[in-house]
RNA sequence: GUCUCCUUCGUCUAGUGGUUAGGACACCGGGUUUUCAUCCCGGCAACAGGGGUUCGACUCCCCUAGGAGAUGCCA
């Protein structure tokens, strides 16, 4: 019975599996850590984690570290921490292990060094003895000759092996037919059809340290790793045709392709740091919340249908479509990014809120590392009034700085309001210091009109009664609704603060 | 230079032959209000251009222009 189980397997069940019939989605994101993570990688990641998701399939991550000159360990670990923080977990990679391992590419290179010459034994790359040196001048020569033919002359391509140079360690390089074209089926675009003597001349690939480039590294591992679909960005796809050459010539099937559209900068041009912040690292010390960087950058170059915006990533995890995505490339926007991020923080709970802007307190010398027993108190008690009025957590150092320190006092010229001089405004500020007499219990409505029953009396409005005091106690014109402010500090510290305030405006008064 | 891809408001986009071309951000007005913010109301603003096909094109085809990307022993 058991061997007829088997036999039926082998017979039918295997091949169709083989096929693809059964085969579930399987995509991957692959960068190269030779960087902080930014808004581009994390676009391709998301949208890949996205459809696998989507599909019930696997999301893999597979580390593509085979440029030992730019690798760099820091890197690797921002990748991990940025993949954590956005909530984008993997089924198969580096720590979770899989059935695929390893998924660190420099810990692969044999298999490299194995398909590469098996690509030699076919006739479908040859070795290459050219020197660095020899490339850049033959490129030089190209450039100054204004040549029509750009890249590698080709020059090994029928070396005879006993005309090796001896004691030069080659590179192999793949053997592009020169005549007919190539052609591979963008899930997005469409057909994309590129004549072969287009696709660059017989590209390397496994470096003269051993260690393969991107073209076959990419080509073998998405084999071996059974991926179903590859979602990367555009600037892929001149070549994608180059990578089809090489599946043919392994003799396998390439999975479907869907280039990605890229992500621009204002001026239209790939995205970089020039444009302003383009490291996860740097929107997250800028105060942005995981929500609102996934939401907005969902939506650069995918779309729903068109009306609705927020979307949780649970949410997206069942609606992405690769169907909706779009073509044409999309400008960044920083701008409705900022308004995501204000939108999420006032979803915030207090308590998760008071999480996210301890450490920015901290980081801005606005509390102590670790905060006092008074201070976690304070920003309990503050989180109401700062929660509407942020758009990054960073902005509630600057805005909640008088409530933990002693601020300076702004200049003459703007505590005293508008059609007023310091004579009024000592005035206004020595008969708003009595109003305050029991502010710590009273509640808005008393103040406010007690304040505007005097503002009546004053002959001034409402406005000019209050703006000293906000001056006075907050150090600036701008800030949370004022009686909850001095509510929040206390009366003695404000009545403190209103005087200091009403000397100067004395003094001035004097002159 | 060559090759490939792209083209709806400033930006992200909806739209698949017949719509007052819809939404959002930004911007500008107005309202609420104690400054700021939130919130609400309103406004501005787009089918790159030219040819076809069609009774009828943002939608289909062609050309032009513009933009981008690629052209590495980087990914």
């Amino acid at each position: 019975m058991f061997l007829f189980s088997i036999y039926i397997y082998v017979l039918f069940l295997y091949p169709i599996i083989k096929r693809g019939v059964f085969m579930s989605v399987r995509v991957r994101y692959a960068p190269s850590p030779t960087g902080l993570q930014h808004i581009g990688g994390v676009r391709t990641a998301l949208f890949n984690y996205l459809f696998a998701r989507s599909q019930g399939g696997t999301f893999i991550l597979r580390i593509e570290d085979t440029d030992r000159e730019r690798f760099r360990q820091d890197a690797l670990e921002d990748l991990f921490d940025t993949m954590d923080w956005l909530g984008l977990s993997w089924d198969e990679g580096p720590i979770t292990g899989g059935s695929c391992e390893p998924y660190v590419q420099s810990q692969r290179i044999d298999l490299y060094t194995e398909y590469a010459g098996k690509l030699v034994e076919t006739g479908n790359a040859y070795p290459c003895y050219c020197t660095p040196e020899r490339l850049s001048a033959l490129r030089a020569q190209q450039e100054q000759n204004k040549s029509a033919f750009v890249g590698y002359d080709r020059h090994c391509r029928d070396l005879d092996p006993t005309d090796a140079p001896g004691g030069v360690k080659p590179v192999i390089r793949l053997k592009v037919p020169l005549d007919g074209e190539t052609a591979f089926t963008d899930l997005l675009m469409g057909t994309i059809t590129r004549a072969n003597r287009d696709i660059s001349p017989d590209p390397v690939l496994l470096k003269s340290d051993g260690f393969p480039t991107y073209h076959l590294a990419n080509v073998v591992d998405d084999h071996l790793m059974g991926i179903t679909h590859i979602l990367r960005a555009q600037e892929w796809i001149p070549s994608g045709p180059l990578h089809v050459l090489l599946y043919r010539a392994f003799g396998w099937e390439a999975p479907k392709y869907c280039h990605l559209p890229m992500v621009m900068g204002h001026d239209g041009q790939k995205l970089s740091k020039r444009h302003g912040s383009t490291s996860v690292q740097e929107f997250r010390e800028q105060g942005y919340v995981p929500e609102a960087m996934v939401n907005y950058i969902s939506l650069l170059g995918w779309s729903w249908d068109g009306e609705r915006e927020f979307f949780t990533r649970e949410e997206l995890e069942k609606l992405f479509t690769l169907e909706k995505i779009n073509k044409a490339p999309g400008v960044f926007d920083y701008k409705k990014l900022e308004w995501f991020n204000g939108h999420y923080i006032r979803q915030k709970s207090t308590k998760e809120l008071k999480d996210l802007i301890i450490p920015f307190l901290e980081r801005d010398g606005v509390i102590a590392s670790p905060p006092s027993p008074e201070e976690q108190e304070m920003v309990d008690r503050m989180i109401p009034i700062v929660r509407e009025r942020l758009h990054l957590l960073k902005d509630v150092s600057d805005m909640t700085r008088f409530l933990f320190q002693d601020v300076a006092l702004p200049p003459a010229s703007e505590i005293i309001p508008k059609k007023c001089d310091a004579a009024v405004t000592a005035d206004i500020l020595a008969h708003a210091a009595a109003l305050l007499e029991d502010m710590d219990t009273a509640d808005d409505e008393v103040l406010e009109s007690r304040f505007r029953a005097k503002a009546d009396e004053l002959g001034v409005k409402l406005g000019a009664m209050l703006m000293p005091v906000r001056s006075a106690v907050t150090g600036s014109k701008v800030s949370p609704p004022l009686f909850e402010s001095l509510r929040l500090l206390g009366k003695q510290r404000v009545l403190l603060r209103m005087q200091r305030a009403l000397d100067v405006m004395t003094s001035e008064a004097r002159k």
